[in-house]
This record gives structure tokens, C-alpha cells and sequence, in this order.
DNA sequence: CACAATTGTGAACACTTGTACACATGAGGA
DNA sequence: TCCTCATGTGTACAAGTGTTCACAATTGTG
């Protein structure tokens, strides 16, 4: 090979990957980019797509299994920062867009997998939120803040939480990542949807 | 011309954006569509698109404006059929579903739209979505089902309620349209959700 | 009626696209 | 050592893309 470095196997795999990320980041959607355009961000030539991928949707259904990395690294942050249930809300949406801007690209490839061409794609972010939520119910529950309300009351209240925080993702990406005014409106709005639930989860069938 | 029928003023341009929404319907994201493909599915001559558009984006931004037709549509018809208070939410998300499978197309957009590549086509949609919760807010003061609540807080019930619709719309899009017993749980569980979300402005700082 | 404006048409352009093929390179096992 | 396999490369081609141009038909208005 005429390279001086020799590419590690998986190097080009990620390199691809993260170039469609970008692609994304940069406000192009994803079901709109081909594979010339990706490889040609990622300094790759074409052929060496098809070493790591069937075709477009294989490498997106790849990036919802990132995907779900990057949730679970987050939800691990959320439960080591959230230990008394007081603050509960305002922190866990405080981490929630924090990571949403420390990962941009990601959550903007999710909202549009939500709706994207790809069935697959879609099926796969959704089967991330539904997990989202079990754990989410699992946490209320340890942390005895919804003690009287049975699985099935809890299991909907956390998918309402999960879609409402996931919707604010919208809000989140569709502003400039510094415009920290914007943003904190935002938090605060998420905060008291949060809290809107949460009452009506309270006073749930008593 | 050589046509047998002479083609009206503004024929070519509803059978563009038709035919747009057609490939949306079956499933491809519009931000996929190439001006080609729209006019090959119009069974038009590529340079006819021109004539009405720009590009595509202008394409969608008109799209979104018919769509705000449909809305209007949608809302007069639950105002004309929600009388008294008692079955308000069953009723109107029984409207919004049936208005999003008799409008799959559309709604298709509209999911598509929110995290769409063009800029406009969103804050298009985004702006239809909050006409849409104000409208609701009205209502709501108008039926007198929630005088305790001051604006400010009326508001952010309606914006909570209508984003947790439109999530539901994504979960209707992704069933087939004649999926009965599918559909019938996403309108139980909007139900539900909506249920959850009033008991909560009931309770709201009490 | 004639005239200008609007709308539709077909051919042509310079590019980009997805995909295939034959080949080069390095790693690891026999 | 040699052989094989996974990975990366370069070239090539047919098909599709957006856009422009000059021209034809139909419309409403004077």
C-alpha cells in the first residue's frame, strides 16, 4: 500500500460513520446523502464503502446501535449525579441537553431517524426510547417517588416523559448551539412539562 | 399543443406537489425527492417544475401551507363535533387519528418536516403547530374545563398536549393504515397521555 | 382581432451517482 | 516460508441529476 500509515481494520468503518454524522450535523438529513457524497467526506474512495456496508440504511441502522451507546453512557452520568429525588427534574433535563449539545450530530441523526425512509432506522431509534423509558420507570421506582402507582400507570408516565424530553430535542437542534438564552428557555420549558406530568402522575386515579 | 385537454393555469402545479406527497406516502422522505423524480411521477416535463418553483425547498414551504389548510379543516370539524367537556379527549384524538389516515400523506410531511433539512419548511411547521395549541388554548377557556389556570400555565398545557399528539402521529404512520387493533391501542394510549396531562393542570400549584 | 403574458415542451449540457471489476497491500496461520 | 483473507485502491460505465435554452400552445385584455 502506498499509505504511510496503515489503516487499522475498523478505521475506515468509523471514518465512514462519522463522516455521515457530519454530513448531518452540518444540516443535511440523512436519508438525502449518498454513498459518494459520505466516502468523499470521509477522504475514502467509493469502493471501500461496500467492505463495511450493505448500502445507506445498513450504515444507518449502525449508527443507531452508536446510537444507543451514547444514551446509555448518558443515563449512567444521570443516575450518578441524581441521588436525591428533590432535584430530580431539573437535573436530569440539565444532563439530557447538555449531552444533546455535547453530541449534536447523534441526536440530530435520531430525530430524523424518527421519521425517516428507513423502516428499520425507525424501528431501532424506537426500540432506544421504549428502553429509555423501562429504565427510566426502573430508577423511579428505586428511588420510592412514585410508590402508588401501578406498573402499567408507570410504565406510560415515563413513555410520556421520554417522547416529551425527545420532542424538546427538536427545539434544542433546531437552534445555534451557543445561543444559551434559547437554550435555557428551553430547559425550563422541559423542566415544567416534566413537572406537569409529574403532578398528574401524583394525583393519578386516587 | 398537442394535448386533447387544455391543461388550466395552476393544473401542472397542484399535479407537482401531489406527486411529491404521492412518493412521501410511500414512504420516501422528502428530502430524498429530486425535481426529476417529482415531475417523472406528475408525468411532467422536467422543466415544467420551474414554471411554479424554485427548488424543492419552495416546493415544501407551499406544502406547508396547504397543510395548514388541512389543520384548520381538522380543528373546525372537532369544534363542530365536541360539545360538551365530559368526552373531549376521546373525541378529539379520534378526529386527529381518522384526519391522519385520511391525510397520510400529509401528516407523513409534516412528521418528516420537523427535522427536515430545510430550515423554513420547519420553523413552517413549528409555527402551524403553536397557531394549532393556541387555538386549543381557546377552546379550553371558551368550554371553561380549566379556569384555574392562569394563561402562562394554559399555554404550556396546550404546547405540552399538542407536541405529545403530533409524537403520537409518528407512531400511526408507522402502522398500515388498516391495521384496526394497532391503531386502536395509539388512540387508547393518547388518550391516556392527554388523560395524564389534564389531572396534572387540575393539580397545577394548588 | 391582435398582443403580451403565462404555461408547457423537447433537446442538450456538464456533472454526479451507484456499482462492478481487477488489482495491491498488509496480517496471521500453516 | 508461502498462502489466504480481509481491507483498501483506481478505473470505468451506464444511468440519473439539475438547469438552461429556444420554441409552441393557450390564456386574458385591449
Amino acid at each position: 500500500m502506498a499509505e504511510r500509515t496503515r489503516p487499522k481494520p475498523g478505521e475506515t468503518r468509523e471514518k465512514l460513520m462519522d463522516a455521515a454524522l457530519a454530513l448531518v450535523g452540518k444540516g443535511r438529513h440523512f436519508a438525502s446523502l449518498g454513498i459518494r457524497e459520505v466516502t468523499r467526506q470521509a477522504s475514502v474512495v467509493p469502493t471501500s464503502f461496500y467492505r463495511h456496508f450493505k448500502n445507506m440504511d445498513d450504515l444507518g441502522l449502525q449508527l443507531v446501535d452508536e446510537l444507543g451507546l451514547v444514551l446509555r453512557r448518558m443515563m449512567r452520568e444521570a443516575r450518578s449525579y441524581v441521588l436525591q429525588a428533590d432535584k430530580l427534574i431539573d437535573e436530569s433535563v440539565g444532563i439530557f441537553i447538555s449531552h444533546a449539545q455535547n453530541n449534536r450530530s447523534f441526536f440530530m441523526f435520531m430525530a430524523q431517524g424518527l421519521a425517516g425512509e428507513s423502516r428499520a432506522v425507525q424501528e431501532g431509534i424506537r426500540s432506544e426510547m421504549r428502553y429509555f423509558a423501562s429504565e427510566l420507570a426502573n430508577d423511579l421506582r428505586r428511588l420510592r417517588v412514585v410508590d402508588h402507582l401501578n406498573d402499567a400507570d408507570l410504565d406510560m408516565t415515563c413513555d410520556l416523559v421520554v417522547r416529551s424530553v425527545a420532542f424538546s430535542l427538536t427545539d434544542i437542534l433546531s437552534l445555534a448551539p451557543d445561543d444559551e438564552p434559547q437554550i435555557e428557555q428551553v430547559r425550563k420549558r422541559t423542566a415544567r412539562f416534566l413537572q406537569l406530568i409529574f403532578v398528574g402522575a401524583a394525583n393519578w386515579r386516587r
